[in-house]
DNA sequence: ATCTTATTGATAATGATTATCGTTATCTAT
DNA sequence: ATAGATAACGATAATCATTATCAATAAGAT
């Protein structure tokens, strides 16, 4: 079942100091929302659950919220962070896939055991030879999707690359910057 | 050996109608210089091969050979892009090792053909189920090196992430657009 | 109920990346 | 070599995601 705002306040442990009705709304709107929510996405939606709420807050809670590991940063070049609940339970563990052409991502989740022996491996090696202490790690995918293949099939040399900076075409830009 | 002026033209095959002083020392440089160049690397690096060379061009250059595929650009989520060249040798694939703390990256390659089966056994099947056309993968892992693992030994309360985003605490920031 | 101070939010500042646009220089054809 | 068409350059202004400030507000402790 879904978690309760109890819930949501016991997985921050004693990582904040007060709980506050910005910090329930949008711990509370990511936890519901499932995909990768910009900061944009938060901000347009808590009008209901928060009115007032302002940019900076939700910048400073995602911040909060990132670094208690309740949620994941990730970053795809288009200038714009995305944020993604982690659920509490680990099966739910998966992966990107990103479309070059019109920057949809796909989560994927096959493959876990192999990847997690592989990841393991990895691991110890790395921690072994680098003196590194692993607590996490991300694997993607880029290609094309099935409609992009279809409409783009072999013209490589257009003007814009057509990538996940394709929103960058538009209006201002990022920054990505990462 | 490394590649020299006419080389670097030719892995461009068709794909840009004239090859100009500023691509050759953008390309040139990266070519050179191992590792994950900022912009401003190359931007202050450039008062020798190509004196006088704007910004824009620099930002145009990579984008250019970033879609013909003869570097990658890499966003790590602290506001600035970073970009490596791709050897044409298969042999060099690496990925990445990022730590949380002081942001260092280490490039590593170990376990090379343990993940190119798991690479290619994913992206049989997604290619299956959901329609994509796989071109490239990205994996990297995220922890913290010895040192910062020895200075901050459990005090993970602190007001700052401390992260690879940490680069942000000063002037500016990003955007990082990924 | 009161007090301390963590949080908030309006606003200005930052800085990476793009859009413009007149100028320059690469290639092609002569 | 030379001339012409236009791809590419570069100075400059514009965008926009993210941060820094700082006075006002409100959680949580006493």
């Amino acid at each position: 079942m879904r978690p309760g705002p109890a819930d949501l306040r016991r997985r921050m442990g004693g990582r904040c100091r007060r709980w506050t009705a910005p910090r329930e709304a949008v711990l509370g709107f990511l936890s519901r929302r499932p995909g990768h929510v910009s900061v944009k996405d938060i901000y347009g939606s808590l009008s209901g659950a928060c009115p007032g709420i302002g940019m900076t807050t939700i910048y400073r809670t995602l911040g909060l919220l990132e670094r208690t590991g309740v949620i994941q940063r990730i970053t795809l070049g288009d200038g714009q962070a995305r944020y993604e609940f982690k659920p509490a339970d680990r099966k739910s563990h998966h992966h990107h896939l990103i479309c070059l052409g019109c920057g949809k991502i796909i989560d994927y989740s096959d493959f876990v055991q192999e990847e997690l022996d592989l990841v393991r491996k990895t691991e110890e090696a790395l921690a072994r030879r680098h003196g590194f202490l692993i607590l996490d790690h991300n694997i993607e995918f880029l290609g094309f999707c099935g409609t992009c293949r279809a409409r783009s099939a072999g013209d490589l040399p257009r003007p814009v690359p057509a990538g996940v900076r394709s929103a960058r075409k538009r209006p201002g830009n990022q920054k990505e910057r990462s």
